[in-house]
DNA sequence: GACTCGTGGTA
DNA sequence: TTACCAAGAGT
């Protein structure tokens, strides 16, 4: 690992602010340095690409002007808003911050990362990140970008898997951040992380910063960063149940248990949860159907006669599951009262207007596809 | 410290 | 199709 000298700083430094000043994107969150602006924008960004989150700063910001807004707007809004973005616990953690800056903070922000590391949603990135953007504060914003960037120019070969690693990160990077200009800093780094020093085909010839790139100098560029690979996502098989009434269709909205909280689907079931009814073995589709029959009869006392609707199941993958959807549907000829099952009847044109996950998007695409086109108009 | 939690893009 | 990546945080 390569170590720099106060001379060698200075010259970064330099170098990689007059780079910035020079090229440095105009992104809509960079028009000033609010707090609000800089926080939502930085938690939009958590794991997701810059062209991706444009669209939805823009529409965010028309919706919900200022944090007074935001800590106001009901939670069906808010999840519209958010609807494509992933990690949905994000805009709920973001509401829930807002309602501290108002309530707890009578609306003045912590200025510093340690006083904003105490708002959910923000961690010791995000908290780094605003810190330095929005209140000067001299602390190094280390996410993937400056994992990437700094691994490189020094040759740093430890794991960045690790959550360990973070604090080496952080140790070494602090005493090169500018102290002057520590927030353009850091968005410098990265701008440098999504331009030269991209993960896929970086271009270190005509990087800004290659005379201080040891990983260049050494031609081992494409070994760094150091990263163990996450295990491949386990499947898991569901089936959709879709029931139409006259009244529409019935949809229920994910509990704060499950994932995607708060966004409405058809009833979702596991292909595991059906056979601890009976016993442990394979079951058909026939007797998961029959499980499912009695079951909505009994426990839901809603009856239903279903039938598998064609077609390859839709397939979702996550980071963690991939998800093989086998679709059944059941016509009822009169609306049950829904007392016992958890949903609400849906008007096929009305579904869209729910926050709905991408999964529902597809199970909706494939059962038009499969001789019901347009009902939802979502193909 | 290891898992969980979304989606879109690219090789 | 598969694998992996992209401005991480909460549990």
């Amino acid at each position: 690992m390569e170590h720099w000298s106060a001379t060698t700083i200075q010259a970064f430094r330099q170098t990689l602010l007059a780079w910035y000043d020079r090229e440095g994107r105009d992104l809509p969150w960079r028009q000033d340095q609010d707090p609000y602006h800089v926080w939502v924008s930085e938690v939009m960004l958590q794991q997701t690409q810059v062209n991706t989150v444009i669209p939805y700063y823009l529409n965010f910001m028309a919706t919900f002007p200022t944090v007074n807004d935001l800590a106001s707007a009901d939670q069906e809004t808010l999840l519209k808003a958010w609807q494509g973005l992933g990690y949905y616990s994000r805009a709920r953690n973001l509401q829930r911050a807002a309602q501290q800056v108002v309530q707890d903070y009578h609306g003045k922000w912590p200025e510093t990362a340690a006083g904003l590391a105490d708002l959910t949603g923000i961690g010791p990135y995000t908290s780094c990140a605003i810190a330095s953007i929005a209140f000067g504060e001299v602390v190094p914003a280390v996410d993937g970008n400056a994992f990437r960037v700094f691994s490189r120019l020094l040759m740093i070969e430890d794991d960045i898997a690790k959550p360990q690693t973070r604090k080496l990160f952080e140790q070494i990077i602090q005493p090169i951040v500018d102290p002057t200009r520590p927030g353009a800093f850091n968005q410098a780094i990265m701008d440098l992380g999504s331009s030269y020093m991209t993960s896929k085909n970086p271009d270190t010839v005509h990087s800004p910063v290659r005379e201080f790139d040891a990983s260049f100098k050494a031609d081992r560029v494409r070994e760094f960063p150091l990263k163990t690979k996450a295990p491949r996502p386990k499947l898991i098989p569901y089936y959709a149940v879709i029931v139409q009434s006259p009244a529409g269709f019935l949809l229920t909205q994910r509990t704060a248990q499950e994932m995607l909280t708060g966004y409405w689907t058809f009833p979702l079931v596991t292909q595991t949860d059906l056979q601890d009814e009976n016993t442990a073995e394979p079951a058909s589709l026939d007797a998961d159907i029959a499980t499912l029959e009695h079951r909505w009869a009994t426990e839901y006392q809603v009856p239903v006669k279903l039938s598998p609707v064609g077609g390859q199941p839709v397939s979702h993958t996550y980071t963690h599951q991939r998800w093989q959807v086998k679709l059944l549907v059941a016509v009822l000829a009169k609306t049950p009262t829904l007392t016992f099952y958890p949903g609400k009847w849906v008007s096929a044109e009305q579904i869209v207007d729910l926050p709905l996950p991408k999964v529902q998007e597809k199970i909706m695409a494939r059962y038009e596809k499969q001789g019901h086109p347009g009902v939802f108009g979502v193909n």
